[in-house]
DNA sequence: CGCCATAGTTAAGAAATACTTAACCATAGA
DNA sequence: TCTATGGTTAAGTATTTCTTAACTATGGCG
C-alpha cells in the first residue's frame, strides 16, 4: 500500500456525516448544522463518491448505516468530540473570578470608578481589574476580558456592542462668564481647551459659525493629553470646550460646570463595548454588561432629562469627511 | 455556562492549525496541506478571532504555542489522527484477494476470459469474479470493484482512466461475397446486422453513402442484443456491420472475418477503466489494471499493423448530434 | 383507496469560504 | 550592510457550500 499520506475528504462532509450517522436522519442532522436538508444530502454523497464506498443505506425516507459507515461514524464520532472538548475549553474562561477592562481614563475617573464599589458589593466572586488605555488594548496576549472604548465599533475581529450614544456640549466654568457682555463675545474671547479627541476635530467649524466667527483661528488654544486632564482643565476655570455628556453631566448637575450655550452635537462616537466573540459568553462578562447597562442607563435618562429641561437646545449637524475609526 | 450547542470554528482552520502546531512553522503546515503560506497565515488568524485567544506567539520568523494552543493541538492531534484512521479504514481494500470486474459480455467472452489464466497464473492470489453487464453496474452496494466501459468516460461520481481508443469496420464472413459483382452492389444487398450500440447509430448513413445509396433505409436489418450475438451472427454469415476492431481482429486476422471494404471510422466510445477513485489505489486493481493495459497494448499494435498492412485504408468522418454518454 | 405529508434527491444559481499573488515587515545570517 | 527567510496583509480569483425549487417514493390518515 502507498505511503503517500492520506488526504483528508472535506472535513464539512465529514461533520454532516457524523450528525447524520448519530441521528439517522438528513433532516435532524441539517437542523443541528444548521442547514437545508438538500446541503447534507449533497455533502453526504460527496463523501461517499470521495470514499468510493456507501455510508447509508437509503430506504426512501430513511437512511440506515452500512459497515463502512458504522465503523467510519465510531472514528468520527470520537473525533469531533475531541475537537469540541479543545475548542470549548479554549472558549471557556480560564480566570472566571477575575475581570480585566481596559477603558479610557476619562471615563474610568470621571464615572465607571465610583461606581464599581456598587457592582463588586453585588458581585463578590468577581474581582474587577481596571486598566485605563487611551487606546484600544491588544487582546492578543489574552489578558484582558473586555474593552469599553469610545469609537465606531469597527474593530478588525472583534466584536462591537453599542453601549450609550455620546453627546457633546459647550462646557465652561459658571465664573467664567458674567453679565457685562454678550455671552457669545464673551465665548470667543475664551480659550478652548481640546484633546485630541477626533470626533472634536470636525467640531469646531461649527462651533466657530456658531459663535459668528467663522474660518478665524481659534483665539486661544490649551491641549491636552486626555478627557481626564480636559475636565480638570474645566474646574479650575481654563477655558471652554465641547464636553461629552457622559463625562460632564453630574458636574452640571451640581452646578460646578455650565453649558452657556444652547447647542449639542451627536458624537458619531458612541461608546463600545469590545472583546473577541467568545468573551461574552463568559459569566463574568454577561453578568458585568448587565450590571453596566442598567447603570449607563442613568446616563441616557440625565441625557433626556437635559433636553427635557433645555427645550432650546439646538442639535448642530457636522458634515464629516474621512472619520477616523476612534478610540 | 450557557447550554447552546458549541459550534466548531472553520474545520478547515482547525486542521490549518494542527499542522502548524505540529511543525512549528507556517510554512510547512502550508506545504503539507499543498496550499501556501498565506493561506495558513490567513486560517490561523482567522481561527485566532474566532476563539477569542492567541494560539501561537509570533517571533518574527518564528512560532511557537501558547498554552492555550498547546491545549487546543493536543485535541486537534489527536482527533485528526481518529478521522484519518477511519478515512484510511474505509479506503483501503476490504477483500485483498477478490477482484470484481463488470464488464461488456461481449468484451469478456471474445477477448478478456481467454486471457485471464494468464493473469491469474501470474498472480496467484488475486480471484477474479468476472461479471457481465450491458450497462454500468453500480458501485453503490460496494459489491464492484472496476468495471470495463465502452463509453466517453464520463460517469457521475466515478473515475474513469482511458484503457484503449476503438475504431469500427465494415466486417462480414468472406462467404458472403463472390466476383461475379461489384463488391458495393454485392454489399448494399447484405443484411446490417446492428446491436444498439449508440456509436454504431450515426455510422449507418456514412455507410450508405460510401456504398452510393444515401437517404435510402437499410434494405435489411437485423438486431441484436449485444456484441457478442452479433459476433456470432458474423461468423454465421447473417450479414454485415460495422464491427469494433477490439472484437474482430483476431478472427480477421484467422481468415474466419473479412473486412470487405477499405473504409473505417474511430468511434467516438472508448475502452474506459472506470471506478470510484480510491479504488484506483487498491493494490488488487492497480495490478490488474497494469497487467491489462500491457495486454491491450496488442490490441493498439495489432491495429497499428493493420494500418500499414492496409495502406488504402480511408478514414470516413462522421457528424455527431448529441452524444450518449455510453454503457 | 386516494390524497397529503414527509424525508431524501438533484440541478441551477447564489453566497460564503478559501486560496493565490504580490507587496510588505522584521529579523538572522553571510 | 545586504540578502534571504518566514510571517502578514490586501485585493482579487477560485472553489466550496448552501439555498431554492422541483422532484421522487413512500407511509399514514381520512
Amino acid at each position: 500500500m502507498s505511503n503517500t499520506p492520506l488526504r483528508l475528504p472535506p472535513l464539512k462532509s465529514l461533520l454532516a456525516f457524523r450528525h447524520a450517522a448519530r441521528s439517522l436522519s438528513f433532516k435532524d442532522a441539517a437542523g443541528q448544522l444548521h442547514v437545508t436538508q438538500a446541503a447534507i444530502s449533497q455533502q453526504i454523497k460527496t463523501l461517499e463518491e470521495t470514499l468510493g464506498v456507501p455510508l447509508f443505506e437509503r430506504h426512501t425516507r430513511q437512511i440506515s448505516l452500512t459497515h463502512e459507515g458504522q465503523y467510519l461514524f465510531e472514528h468520527a464520532e470520537k473525533a469531533f468530540e475531541l475537537l469540541e472538548t479543545g475548542v470549548k475549553g479554549i472558549i471557556d474562561d480560564p480566570n472566571p473570578n477575575t475581570l480585566v477592562i481596559s477603558t479610557l481614563p476619562s471615563f474610568a475617573s470621571r464615572w465607571l470608578v465610583s461606581r464599581l464599589g456598587h457592582f463588586q458589593e453585588k458581585e463578590k466572586d468577581i474581582n474587577i481589574h481596571l486598566s485605563p488605555s487611551l487606546s484600544l488594548a491588544s487582546f492578543s496576549d489574552g489578558n484582558l476580558d473586555l474593552s469599553i472604548r469610545l469609537g465606531q465599533g469597527t474593530y478588525a475581529g472583534l466584536r462591537s456592542d453599542l453601549l450609550f450614544d455620546e453627546f457633546l456640549l459647550p462646557v465652561c466654568h459658571p465664573a467664567l462668564l458674567n453679565n457685562t457682555k454678550e455671552i457669545k463675545q464673551q465665548l470667543a474671547a475664551l480659550p478652548v481647551i481640546t484633546d485630541g479627541g477626533p470626533d472634536l476635530i470636525h467640531v469646531w467649524p461649527e462651533f466657530q459659525r456658531y459663535l459668528g466667527s467663522t474660518n478665524t483661528p481659534l483665539k486661544s488654544h490649551l491641549h491636552v493629553s486626555d478627557s481626564t486632564i480636559l475636565i480638570e482643565a474645566l474646574l479650575s476655570g481654563q477655558g471652554i470646550t465641547m464636553a461629552r455628556f457622559s463625562l460632564v453631566y453630574e458636574l452640571i448637575e451640581k452646578g460646578q460646570l455650565i453649558c452657556p450655550l444652547p447647542i449639542y452635537v451627536k458624537s458619531y462616537y458612541s461608546f463600545y463595548l469590545v472583546a473577541p466573540a467568545p468573551h461574552f459568553k463568559h459569566h463574568k462578562v454577561t453578568t458585568f454588561i448587565s450590571w453596566l447597562k442598567g447603570e449607563t442607563k442613568t446616563i441616557e435618562a440625565s441625557w433626556q432629562a437635559y433636553l427635557k429641561a433645555h427645550p432650546e437646545l439646538e442639535k448642530l449637524e457636522i458634515s464629516y469627511g474621512k472619520i477616523e475609526d476612534g478610540c
